[in-house]
DNA sequence: TCAAAAAATGACACATATGTATTTTTATTT
DNA sequence: AAATAAAAATACATATGTGTCATTTTTTGA
């Protein structure tokens, strides 16, 4: 595929990406994207199979946003206290969201589409989220900001709790006081006392 | 509807727990359903309109029976500690097993419903598991077994991490190992020693 | 025993999404 | 500018699930 492939490639995920955020995954059928595209059935498969193959091309665009943030926020010379509670509130941002229907829509695609366990998209953006949080925390500890024992353990723990607090508010909700408080534990557990 | 209705709508329950546990929510069709219970169409559908209904009702004697379980290990004369290890057990069993397709099935009936937050079963479930905690951590720190000084949130927090665990045990899949660090590290956080 | 009510059946009409195949339009190259 | 290739559009055939409804079977009770 040539130049101009990629383009419109880039032009369907973009648009697509804001029906998914209208209407979540399972809703949204290829029908749908063509309408949003103002293009043709027969084009749009020229392009994609399927909804699920496109809704992945647009997690990976986020992905690559996320990461982006988070690059930006470790460049400028913070500490790792600083890091992890900006993490934590950028988390919470996100989590108190109302309507955060690309959330939901991701819940809705894995269940959907039957994802192996071992190789899917989000859990390589799990394990590479503790792993982040891993070296954060052990420099914390070098200097002297952390107390930890277990690094890994508690960088997989906390994103156990985050994990948990995600299909939370999505399923059952949560409010601002229940994030707040998992914050406060998280960070009490690092014996970090600022919130 | 008399007797003989009830008792055929907890049949098609008892067989449509089955197919669930076979496919899934999403996947099973009233078709299915009809089949495995090896009734007619038009007869499935003067108990229930739906796969949804018929979810619903295999989610409350799923329910039902966890209560009975609980109800069991806590009747007995246990310490506080005791029971929280033997319900930590438990949860591990659970998270563990293989093809759990009856958890899965209970998301994808979430998000394929998009049931209200505020008031749905699994807010229930999630609610009262909270409070059973509370309660359990209680006793535990008047009995001197623990040492919390907030209850209610650590119930809470508890809860998250399972919740945690749970989701991520059906999208990413969980080590024994992760659920082992997880149970030590919510038994330390109420300075229970043994494991 | 038999008539009325209740329960169950299965065919049908409907709706919706999918993926393809043929045609038409647009772009490229000599 | 004509021929060829690439891209896009449209119509179609297919598949699948849903819910209803007229009909048949079973149950009930007088």
């Amino acid at each position: 595929m040539g130049e101009k492939s990629t383009q419109k490639k880039k032009y369907i995920v973009e648009t697509a990406r804001k029906v998914f955020m209208e209407k979540g995954f399972k809703k949204v059928t290829m029908k749908d994207i063509v309408e949003a595209c103002d293009i043709s059935r027969g084009g749009l498969y020229l392009y994609f199979e399927n909804t699920a193959q496109i809704f992945l091309e647009v997690l990976k665009m986020e992905t690559q946003e996320a990461d982006d943030v988070f690059s930006d926020s470790i460049s400028e010379d913070a500490t790792a206290a600083d890091i992890l509670v900006l993490f934590l509130k950028e988390q919470k941002k996100e989590l108190l969201r109302k309507n955060d229907t690309l959330t939901q829509a991701t819940y809705e695609f894995y269940f959907e589409n039957n994802l192996p366990k071992k190789d899917n998209i989000l859990k390589k953006q799990f394990d590479s989220a503790v792993k982040i949080m891993e070296k954060l925390i052990e420099t914390g500890v070098e200097n002297g900001e952390f107390y930890c024992e277990d690094c890994k353990g508690t960088a997989r723990n906390i994103m156990f709790v985050l994990e948990g607090l995600k299909i939370s508010a999505q399923t059952i909700g949560i409010t601002e006081e229940a994030v707040d408080r998992e914050i406060v534990y998280i960070l009490k557990g690092l014996d970090v006392e600022e919130v």
